[in-house]
Parts: C-alpha cells; structure tokens; sequence
DNA sequence: ATAAACCAATCATCCTACAAATTTGAGGTG
DNA sequence: CACCTCAAATTTGTAGGATGATTGGTTTAT
C-alpha cells in the first residue's frame, strides 16, 4: 500500500502522474503530439491552469516539447536524461570521461559473465562494422558503429538501469562536446582494445574485458591530455 | 555565444533559470523559504501563472518544496537526485547496487591515485569510527560511520560529478528499501575489506583498492541471493 | 504554378475570483 | 502570567475568462 506521502496528491501532481503513466505504458509513444490544453482539461476535467502547470513540469523534466502555435509532443520516455544532461554540462570533460568509464568498466565485466551467443554474435557484428568503416576511413560510419559496439556491451550485462545510464552518459558526453568526436575516430590502438574487449566477453573472460577498457581509458586520457595542451 | 536554442526563451523558462540560479549560486540556501507568490511576482516582473508554472517545474524537479498555506522552500540544490531516486525506485535491487559498485571502483581507484595526506586521516579517523560503533554493536553508529568513510573515498576522487552521482544512488538505494540496513551491518568481512579499502587508498595502490571493492561486491552479492532465498 | 494574404488552431501570458491549508495573534480563562 | 480557543490574515491551490503570439494550412491574386 502506497499513501500518498502523508497527505492526498495535489491534482497538478495527479495529472503529471497520469500523463508519466500514458508515456511510459507507451500508449503515448516518443514524438506522439498529444490533444490539445482544451481536450487535455476535459479528459482529465481539471482546469487550464492545472493543466498548464503539470506540462510545463513534464516539459521541465524532459518529457514533453511544446511549441506555441504547433502543440505538445512526447520527447522522451525518461526524465533522466535531461538531468544528466544539464548536471554533465557543468562539468569537466575528464570528469565526465571518469564517470562514463567506471560504467563501461562495470558493464565489461558483467557483460562477460552473462552474455549470451546472440550478444557475441551481435558484438562481432558491429566489431566488423567498425572494421569495415575503418578501411575506407569513413569517420561517420565508424563513429556510429562505435556507439552501436559499446551499446551492445551494456545491453549484454541485462542491467536495465546501468544500460540506461550509459547511454545518458555517452549522450550528454556527446551533445555538450561536439569537437571532441575525433575521441572515436578510428586508430589502431581503438581496433585493439576493440577486439580485446569482444573477445574477452566471448570468452566469458571479466578480467580481460575490465582490462581492455582500462587500456582505453589511460588511451583516452592521453589523448586528452595532448590534445588539451595544443 | 549561447543562443536561445534557435528561438527566444518563454518567460517561464527565464523565471526557472534564474530561480535555479538563485538557488545554485547559495543566495537561496536549502531550508531558505522563497517570498511569496505575490512578492516573487514583482521581483520577477511576471503573473501569477507565469510564475507558478515555473515554481511548479521546479518543485517536479526535486529543487522546491511548496506547502499550501505554508510557502515555498529550497529543497535540494540539484535536480539529480530526485531524478535518479525516481528511477532507482522501478529497478530491481541488484541492478542499484551494480551500478553503485561501478561508481564505487572507479572512486576507489581515483582515490588511490590523487588522495592527499588530509584524505587519508580522514579515511582513517572513519574507520576507527566503524571499529568503535562495531565494537559495542552500535548499528546505527556503525551505519553513519560506513556512509561517512564511503563518501570520503568519493570526495578524496576530487571528481565532483562522481562524487554526486554516488552520493545520489546512495540515497536513493537507502531509501527505496529501508528494510534491507543489514546490508550495511557490521561484520569481520566488512572490517576486513574497508581496512584493505583504505589502505590501499593510503598506499596509492590502485589494483589493491579496487579489488578491495570488487570483494565487497562478491559478499554483498552473496548476502543478498541468501536473503532473497528466505 | 507560385507567391502573397488570410485564417483557424494552438500555446503563452495576464487577469480576477474563490477555496483550502496553515500561521498568527487577539482575547478570554485558569 | 501561562495557556487555550478561535477568528483573521497569509499563502498556496484551483477555476475560468480574455487577449497576444506563433504556427500551419487554405485561399486568393497574379
């Protein structure tokens, strides 16, 4: 039994529940444009004020978009990424970098332990993909494939929240450093510790995939570090 | 220069930004009441809407607390925590604590590298405190020391979004299950592994404060397939 | 067919009014 | 004086109306 936290929710709270609810069930999917302030007051029979207050918190939160003249759509289906988001922008790079790193560590290791054949298979492909736009030295292709690559490794781990959070992570990293992508260009070294890391979660091996990130990790914080001193 | 994303910001949004700015910069410290409404809307030059659409995104945000008849306070300085607590609460338990574990290792082995000498006597003074409380089975003590010992782990990182996010999943994790405090229980174990924990930080041993945690981790896990057999 | 003008839908802002919860303080009582 | 009672003031919560601004589509004129 849940009370509603010693004393009745206020209706604002209500309708931003019920709204949360309809995004999350996916009765509301991510770039639905909901009614209408008019339909939206009548189907929860709440005034416009009451409406407005509990959206622009939505909005606030990372859910919702408004645009006047155009409507509201769902912009996302988790209030997290937009907190992460505006927390990240405020910090440093390396600290960011630090951050993402303890994720992906962790997500290696249990990767390792639980990875399925699918998720190997799934992991070879996308290795080979980055192989693929390395050769031609197509930097977009190998920047998405990359992306693709260490997604699959947190999604082998099972660890909906650690997932999530690495994917907020690598977001946030990503739209508050735009000059930074040569991060994930394609080098040998990037191919090596790649390939480390693939074949040490095929091989249910958690030592050699923590370690192959850790190699990227003091590979990146090189980088950084010249490229910081340019 | 930072352009408006593509258009002029609406009033509410001005109103949040400098709210929060109120709130970040320490002129609205945590605990601090907010004017009222009708005093806050002539600070801020905007209506009564204007301004509870935006006190209302705050407080869905984690930032404000309102108490009708009573008034506004500051409630938190970042909208993180709240955040994070929110989804914290819809994951399985072992998923939170993989995730604090990541966090947790990574801290350790940044502390190992960068800890000053005022770090470790803090790191010290905490675990004697544990070994006190632990030696009249004082376990509320004894939970205040260990939470003590692992947020100056954290601070000695000087990290500051990892020592946030660790500070946050904490709390979240302590909150979203107050029945699961054996987890933070004295025993020999425990001892044994902060001792090495702290240690290897004193000892700037990267590899030994690490495995330090990765032990910590093996027990906690143990200890809880054991009590969800029950 | 193209471009300009128009129009309807929609969100943004402001206004007033009243309800509900809390705090405050005046006045009475021991 | 100390304490209780209760009404008034304060503050947030909800309702409803009015107008402005922006957008997207439609119509109209060339």
């Amino acid at each position: 039994m849940k009370i509603e936290r010693t004393n009745r929710m206020s209706l604002v709270d209500q309708v931003v529940l019920q709204i949360e609810e309809l995004i999350e069930s996916g009765t509301w999917t991510v770039g639905t444009r909901l009614p209408s302030e008019m339909e939206l007051m009548e189907q929860f029979d709440v005034s416009r004020n009451t409406l407005r207050e509990a959206i622009r918190a939505l909005v606030h939160s990372g859910l919702l978009q408004t645009k006047q003249g155009s409507g509201t759509h769902v912009c996302s289906t988790s209030a997290l990424g937009a907190a992460i988001e505006r927390r990240v922008s405020k910090s440093r790079l390396q600290e960011t970098l630090e951050v993402r790193h303890a994720l992906e560590r962790e997500a290696a290791r249990l990767a390792a332990a639980r990875r399925s054949e699918e998720d190997v298979g799934r992991l070879r492909l996308y290795l080979d993909n980055c192989r693929q736009a390395s050769a031609v030295r197509n930097q977009e292709a190998y920047a998405e494939a990359d992306i693709q690559l260490h997604q699959a490794v947190a999604a082998a781990t099972r660890n909906h929240l650690l997932i999530e959070l690495y994917e907020h992570m690598t977001e946030a990293l990503h739209s508050s450093v735009r000059n930074l992508v040569e991060l994930s260009f394609c080098t040998d070294v990037h191919e090596y510790i790649h390939e480390k890391l693939v074949e040490g979660i095929a091989a249910q091996n958690e030592e050699a995939a923590a370690e192959a990130v850790n190699e990227y990790m003091a590979y990146l914080k090189d980088l950084l570090s010249t490229s910081l001193e340019e």
